[in-house]
DNA sequence: AGCACGCCGACT
DNA sequence: GTCGGCGTGCTC
């Protein structure tokens, strides 16, 4: 008999809290439910049962009770809340956050305060404007309303004093009210009365409408749909359905229904659509696709991750398709994870030819209701299923994972940057495989050089797709050198070199259509030296320096140094600097003036917010509604069009130049994903790319498409720099709370802290600084990198490496590691 | 996250 | 002298 149970909270918190079981719930209390609890002063959370026991708590605090249980079952699978408490600990985050991440809204049921005007109040002293404020805020017939309703309306930042204030006065009251979380969704339904359900009966109900035609019609129409003598088949049909086929009002409905024939009600039904569609067979591989699916099974049969290197279009989306459909066989379920939601249509579209109603898609674009009714169907469905999904569908509530494909794996948006739990959804699923005893398949045309150094070593198994299908060959790839023509004055005041303009020309005078690509939307990052195209680069990092317009100042934001704008070129002495780089928006424009005819489409975060924006932009380049698509990487995302003839990739070095060591890597893999675009099927295409460094070796591999060359190269760059940066190492520091490290890093800290601000401003700054400070490092450090760039932590972090190298705890986060210490 | 407690600056 | 800013700490 347990009393007690352990909970967590969705708020970032490292504890669980205990809690009272009341009697009547003990039975339904178990790890995993979900339960209602009043926490601090006045709120209720919904919390997680983590553990129930009968040990007394610590009698320094009260012990509150279990407010309420909201499910009979739990909602939680067995290894859930071991993949939580797996992702706390390696992205160093608190429980709460991974549950805040994990369950979808609705299923978080939160108290809300509502405050309640009373209309009998009269001021015996003049209220503060503030308060009046709050009152006017309460319309004629609003009298209750929430704090953060009340909050927006009258703008006053600190409200909850002055509504306590006027609670004092007798003005308002308060009352704590639960969020209303999962509403099913009701449809009214219309069945015939059980009374009349005999052939004799009927035959009476015929007699009954003989007169009026209508409702005669829509009872032989209701008949059809029903067959309502065949007790197997279905007894009942949506009003909706029954009135769009019979073309009847609902007022001649109401005459059956009167009349008692026929009976309405509410039913509960699903949001997700079912799709009745009849299934189709996978198209039959090819050879080469057969080859890959019978290495893949071999690489299943040793290990547990494989990487698929299939280069654009050689199909390895039916080779996931064979795969899914092994797996579901077999009765276990799949998850393929897709980058983004903007893809999922093209590909949802496929997949439910073959897969049908075994098919769940999950993003966080649905409604909160859909969510909580896959998570349901998950739970209690039966059957295995195939859930496609974006990052977060990892938390689903599977229960027994055969295999998860994460599609287009080197995808940055696998990570999610800023409320924490700060995960990889590629790096987390490999574990969530793990703790299901599941298979990962890792599939990208340019694998990320994490994943391909994987392979390359061992940990994962490594399967190619060097050919296209249906044999259409590559692109052809024309580098232009930008620097050059402007040289020589035939680039002036532009930013389309004469052959891109003339390729263009051709394509659309073809009917083809044409991509321009230009990975940025707002203005000048940096400055650029428009003689010779040297660009300023920080002297210890070795990345492009930011240009800070206002501040007339370089500033190297990897860490923070910073140099006055230079007034002449060191290396060609010109004083003819300018700020570089230019958005889409400039694109534009230019292209209305050199193209007036061709109609053009933008798509980059400001035009495409939305998902319908998004996907009329596509829809509209799809059905050739527009001759020109002008976009960011957006457009570099697995879509495919079959009439792109010419992709323009308008600045290549704006790629490259960015802060971040992987910004070589990413630019390759960006080029390589929007050449892909280009030349489908029996065509093939054509890429400008436009670059002030045709030399750069990036960019003549990118030409020549050697992408191994190019992660070999990038890995020993890496090396030779300390490149990734230690940061896994930093967090083992500060969680080991070594007091000689801690010390030396406090130290670095304090100086780091005066360097930046001056004495003048902070005072001097001694060590040793708090624990709390040391945490504040952490956070500069993940920023700006220091670890790479100062030779003292670089020191001590490798005196701790060896240290570390022999813990366990090293080892296991090493196994699989977001960024192995290369 | 919220909320309370506590300590310093600008105001009726 | 108080109001109110936000830094710190706690919530079973």
């Amino acid at each position: 008999m347990s009393t007690y149970a352990d909970v967590i909270l969705p708020l970032p918190l490292e504890n669980q809290y205990t809690y009272r079981i009341p009697a009547d719930l003990e039975p339904l209390v178990v790890r995993g439910s979900r339960v209602i609890v009043h926490f601090g002063k006045k709120r209720f959370y919904t919390a997680i049962v983590v553990d129930v026991h009968d040990r007394q708590p610590q009698t320094d605090y009260e012990v509150k009770e279990i407010f309420s249980i909201l499910d009979a079952t739990p909602i939680l699978r067995r290894p859930q809340l071991r993949f939580w408490e797996w992702i706390a600990s390696y992205y160093i985050c608190k429980l709460g956050d991974v549950y805040k991440a994990a369950l979808p809204s609705g299923l978080k049921l939160e108290s809300e305060t509502t405050v309640t005007y009373n209309p009998d109040f009269e001021a015996d002293a003049p209220l503060k404007p503030n308060e009046q404020a709050v009152l006017d805020a309460f319309g004629r017939n609003v009298l209750k309303q929430t704090v953060s309703d009340l909050e927006k309306k009258t703008g006053l930042r600190n409200i909850v004093p002055i509504i306590a204030s006027l609670m004092g006065k007798g003005a308002v009251s308060v009352s704590e009210e639960l969020k209303q979380g999962f509403v099913p969704k009701t449809q009214t339904y219309v069945r015939l009365h059980p009374d009349w359900a005999t052939e004799d009966r009927m035959q009476e109900a015929f007699d009954a409408v003989k007169r009026a035609k209508k409702q005669e019609q829509l009872l032989v129409c209701f008949l059809d749909l029903t067959h309502t003598l065949n007790p197997v088949l279905r007894q009942e049909v949506s009003k909706k359905e029954l009135l769009e086929k019979s073309g009847q009002s609902a007022a001649i409905l109401d005459g059956l229904l009167k009349r008692g024939i026929l009976q309405s009600y509410e039913k509960e039904v699903s949001r997700l659509q079912a799709r009745m569609c009849r299934l189709e067979e996978p198209h039959a591989l090819t050879d080469e696709q057969q080859a890959a699916y019978g290495k893949i099974q071999d690489v299943f049969a040793e290990k547990e991750v494989c990487l698929l290197h299939g280069v654009t279009s050689s199909g390895k989306t039916e080779i996931y398709i064979h795969l899914i459909r092994q797996v579901l066989r077999s009765g276990r379920q799949v998850l393929y994870l897709l980058p983004e939601i903007a893809i999922t249509t093209q590909i949802t579209d496929r997949l439910v030819k073959i897969f049908g109603d075994q098919l769940l898609v999950y993003h966080s674009k649905f409604s909160d209701n859909e969510r909580v009714e896959v998570w349901n169907k998950l739970l209690h469905g039966k059957g295995p299923m195939l859930v496609l999904g974006v990052r977060s569908s990892i938390f689903l509530p599977f229960s027994s994972l055969g295999l998860i494909i994460v599609d287009e794996e080197h995808e940055t948006t696998y990570k999610q940057q800023d409320p924490a739990p700060r995960y990889h959804a590629r790096n987390a699923a490999i574990i969530l495989a793990q703790m299901h005893g599941g298979k990962v398949l890792l599939g990208s045309a340019t694998p990320s050089i994490d994943s391909y150094f994987n392979a390359m070593t061992g940990k994962f198994g490594l399967v190619e797709l060097p050919v296209r299908y249906g044999a259409a060959s590559p692109p052809e790839m024309i580098l232009v050198n930008i620097r050059e023509l402007k040289r020589r004055k035939q680039m002036k005041d532009t930013l389309f070199s004469p052959i891109l303009v003339e390729k263009m020309r051709q394509a659309l005078e073809a009917g083809q259509q044409v991509i321009l690509f230009q990975n940025r939307r707002g203005f000048a990052p940096m400055i650029e030296c428009k003689d010779c195209g040297w660009i300023p680069r920080c002297q210890h990092c070795d990345v492009s320096m930011t240009y800070h317009k206002f501040h007339q100042k370089l500033v190297c934001h990897y860490c923070g140094y910073t140099i006055r704008v230079p007034s002449e070129c060191p290396e060609c002495h010109s004083v003819n600097i300018r700020p570089l780089g230019f958005g889409t928006e400039k694109v534009e424009e230019e292209i209305a003036s050199l193209f007036p005819a061709a109609r053009t489409a933008r798509m980059d975060l400001d035009t495409a917010r939305t998902r319908t924006a998004y996907e009329r932009i596509i829809g509209d380049f799809e059905k050739q509604k527009t001759d020109i698509l002008i976009g960011t990487q957006m457009i570099s995302k697995g879509l495919d069009f079959g009439h792109v003839s010419v992709v323009g990739i308008l600045n290549a070095d704006g790629l490259m130049n960015y802060p971040d060591f992987r910004a070589h890597e990413r630019a390759f893999q960006l080029m390589m994903q929007v050449s892909g675009r280009t030349g489908r099927r029996d065509k093939q295409g054509v890429v400008v790319l436009q670059t002030s460094q045709p030399d750069h070796p990036l960019i003549q591999m990118v030409q020549q498409r050697t992408y191994k060359e190019m992660v070999s190269w990038q890995l020993t760059e890496r090396s030779m720099f300390r490149y990734p940066p230690y940061y896994r190492l930093i967090i083992l520091v500060l969680r080991s709370k070594n007091p000689t490290v801690l010390d030396e890093l406090s130290r670095l800290y304090a100086e780091r802290l005066r360097r930046r601000l001056g004495d003048r401003v902070l005072g001097p700054v001694t060590p040793p600084v708090s624990y709390i400070q040391l945490l504040h490092i952490r956070k500069i450090i993940m920023k700006i990198e220091i670890a790479a760039s100062i030779p003292q932590v670089r020191e001590i972090l490798e005196s701790v490496q060896q240290e570390m190298r022999q813990s366990t705890e090293f080892r296991q986060l090493l196994v699989h590691y977001d960024v192995d210490p290369l």
